[in-house]
DNA sequence: AATAAAACTAAACAGTTGTTTGAAACGGTG
DNA sequence: CACCGTTTCAAACAACTGTTTAGTTTTATT
């Protein structure tokens, strides 16, 4: 009993081949993951662990902790999987901005196919539970607070804090819609087109030359001045 | 028993007063946009619609079949509540896309707050499942069909389709993320900020110009000219 | 080797789930 | 009224849920 939250700190353990706790948060994340918090069954999780039932509330106490527990979990191990890229001094803002966007992109859709650690804080933000605030706090605030610092730098402090975030989150946006609608972007598009113009890195070149165009860093997509605007 | 007309909870009571098929689809709405297709179960739906727990398999077969009709009736309701804005020949496309972005934000942000059609349909798009396809057929693809169009007409055919599907992509992203992630967003911000600079209107116009000035219909968010583009 | 704590297991628990049943109540038609 | 199809209901069904128990095996320390 007393053991249950006692982690030891020794050499890698994460892998989780031969422990236990390890084995059920990984294959709970994969779980909750895919089928969400009520649809994965305690059962199922311990069955891919290869661990007995009781396993989970030996270790985690009940379901709603291993939950806790194995979103914590998941966006630990993301934030070294993808870490944010480090700029040395004088690293033109813009070229910041590209490496950020084409960061998060591949952090949010993954080299292959998203992993469940993405999946699964997906969830999380898409429908709140206890979990979230230590998600964005440790995750996603520090994330979000590089942008808009990159974007205050790219327009040399012309911008107020919020306009700043109020085009964060343009960008944010742009790339969420392809992790969080996937699927249905795939429906609306040609699936050649998903392939060729679609990808992690053309995104990423497009997402950044649409807001640099936008902030006038940039000619215009459309190169037909249709207007004078003074 | 037969309080059908003292809701405790439930503010909404459409047209189904009588009609127990109707009232079982409202309440399953609410319920499968609430707690998701697992987590709702036939007792609350039953309850909220106040009816007989067997009235669901009498009326629909079985609760799969039910969340099916459910969303199609959500996007049917959605659909003439927030129909798509109508213009007369010769509106300037400028105006189009500002009514366009605006009446999207609308029918995804609702007036007061989101009604349970609109987060019925988040879910089927964030978990696709059979109902999905119809989804998509009927409700966004069409939407999405005429925004193209827009961007078309805005660029005088300059961009070719792909281009302007990116671009329109771009756009409901921007949108979709304060739909789909309203709550981690409202955590990334001051709340007096969401208040004044992320309602549906100031949003709308926010989007709309990001936009324009990207595609150079209008002058650039930030004005310092930092480099000649030639 | 002896002993106690820790790790693990099979079995059962109490509660909830979707679904079915068989009968009662209803509403119109002869 | 009697008749019949439709609708509604309380009760039960079997399967599954998270959780607990009581017992066994493993591990480490003396």
């Amino acid at each position: 009993m007393a053991s249950a939250n006692t982690r030891k700190t020794g050499p890698v353990e994460v892998e989780g081949q031969d422990d236990p706790r390890g084995r059920i948060l990984s294959a709970a994340g994969q779980e909750f993951a895919d089928k969400g918090f009520e649809a994965a069954t305690i059962r199922d999780i311990c069955t891919l662990a290869a661990v007995n039932v009781a396993a989970v509330n030996y270790y985690f106490g009940d379901k709603h902790r291993l939950y806790i527990e194995s979103v914590r979990h998941a966006h630990e191990e993301r934030s070294q999987q993808v870490p944010l890229p480090q700029w040395v001094d004088g690293t033109p803002p813009v070229k910041k901005l590209r490496d950020f966007v084409g960061n998060m992109l591949q952090r949010m859709l993954g080299f292959d196919h998203p992993p469940w650690q993405v999946r699964l804080m997906l969830r999380e933000i898409l429908h709140p539970t206890d979990a979230c605030r230590q998600l964005v706090e440790e995750y996603i605030q520090p994330h979000f607070t590089v942008l808009c610092s990159i974007l205050d730098e790219l327009t040399d402090g012309e911008l107020s804090p919020p306009e700043l975030r109020r085009i964060g989150l343009g960008i944010v946006g742009q790339c969420f819609l392809y992790r969080a609608a996937g699927d249905v972007v795939g429906m609306l598009i040609p699936s050649d087109e998903k392939d060729n113009l679609h990808s992690p890195v053309k995104l990423a070149d497009h997402i950044t030359c649409f807001c640099l165009a936008a902030l006038g860093k940039q000619p215009p997509l459309s190169v037909e001045i249709s207007a004078n605007y003074f």
